[in-house]
DNA sequence: TTTAATTTTGACCGCTTGGTTAAATCGAAT
DNA sequence: ATTCGATTTAACCAAGCGGTCAAAATTAAA
């Protein structure tokens, strides 16, 4: 094979990535991920069999790297201060560099619940464990204010949110990208500094 | 006109609303639209000229309607932390009786940008003004520890993205439908709380 | 070099799509 | 009853869709 080039596969996940992530699955064209891959549309098709299960692969693929993150990070040992700052953080600097992801996954559960339960359940780290250890490490440290499960949604929500509806948020603030960014990197400051004053009791 | 039917028009403009919100503007159908409205596919574009057009009619409609609440419970003259404990309840609610909005609106945004912006800046309350009036009330009850656009963003993540993410989240909590609901109540209770106490200086 | 298997292509197919059109139907005014 | 405009329909169209296929090109094995 050539030079620099990836393999036929690769560039075709990498195209098909592309597409379906900007315009999901009925916005997406066969013959437009094939220009993007710079093949024919028929490859597509001898390595896939169908547009199915390319955006099978695709899915797959940003769905897992999405949880991966949060549930490696919760199932850490580190304590759960610093454990809240790691997931604002990194979580944040994720979504920045994949903008598309989080509507992609939000749009793609509508498109195939049933696969979407089974990327769950057989996850390395399935999310009852995870609840689980959770549950525990706040009783551990005396925190009976507020339910764990809400704990976990509220970070989950000031995290992804903003940046799941920044072209709103950009538009309503009136803020260039550049301003935008700085807007988040703030979040990034403040946000443990709000979720850790919510937990523990004054 | 026969006795219990709307107007046609008025019975187009739900049935596209029923399909688009569901569906999204690449997922939907004309022929279904006209099926779900009970006529023929060619009265639709008798009635808007095409797809788009409808498209446009239907997301200016959830727009606004999703807007509107937040801007005029904003620049309602009771005291912030009442206002706060209004937009959460008014808000959770709404999208519990219109779980389809929020998921369409940020899609629609992708969809047609400019539109949006349009439709931001004609509103009887723009945003600069509203931004303007938190930031004047904010500084009024000596509240400096928070930026008043976080503060605002803060509010909206914590109401809004739960509902958005909900099929996720009945998945990962391993919650019916029953037992989504009552935690969604806990959260009607519980955030103005959390938020006020992030607001006011320890 | 010949052979066999794999990879890539262009041309094609049947179907669905948004949209059009001319004719039919209806409602009210004359 | 006739006329005339607005409403509704069935039939149709060109374009675009996902997908197929046989042949060409490439690579590896003999």
């Amino acid at each position: 094979m050539s030079e620099n080039q990836l393999s036929t596969e690769k560039r075709i996940l990498e195209a098909a990535k592309t597409v379906f992530h900007k315009k999901g699955f009925d916005g997406a064209r066969m013959q437009e991920i094939a220009d993007e891959a710079g093949i024919n549309k028929a490859l597509l098709h001898y390595y896939f069999r169908s547009k199915e299960n390319l955006f099978d692969a695709v899915f797959s693929d940003a769905f897992t790297e999405f949880f991966r993150r949060l549930f490696s990070l919760i199932s850490d040992t580190i304590p759960l201060d610093e454990k809240i700052r790691y997931i604002c953080n990194d979580y944040i600097t994720f979504m920045q560099q994949n903008p598309f992801i989080p509507v992609f996954i939000l749009n793609g559960i509508q498109h195939n619940p049933e696969k979407v339960a089974a990327l769950l359940q057989n996850s390395p780290n399935p999310p009852s464990a995870i609840l689980k250890q959770v549950k525990i490490m706040m009783e551990a440290e005396g925190l009976h204010g507020i339910d764990h499960r809400q704990l976990i949604i509220n970070i989950i929500s000031l995290s992804v949110f903003p940046l799941v509806a920044k072209p709103l948020l950009k538009n309503i603030l009136n803020l260039s990208e550049e301003e935008f960014s700085d807007f988040i990197e703030v979040r990034k400051r403040e946000l443990p500094e709000l979720i850790l004053r919510s937990i523990h009791k004054e």
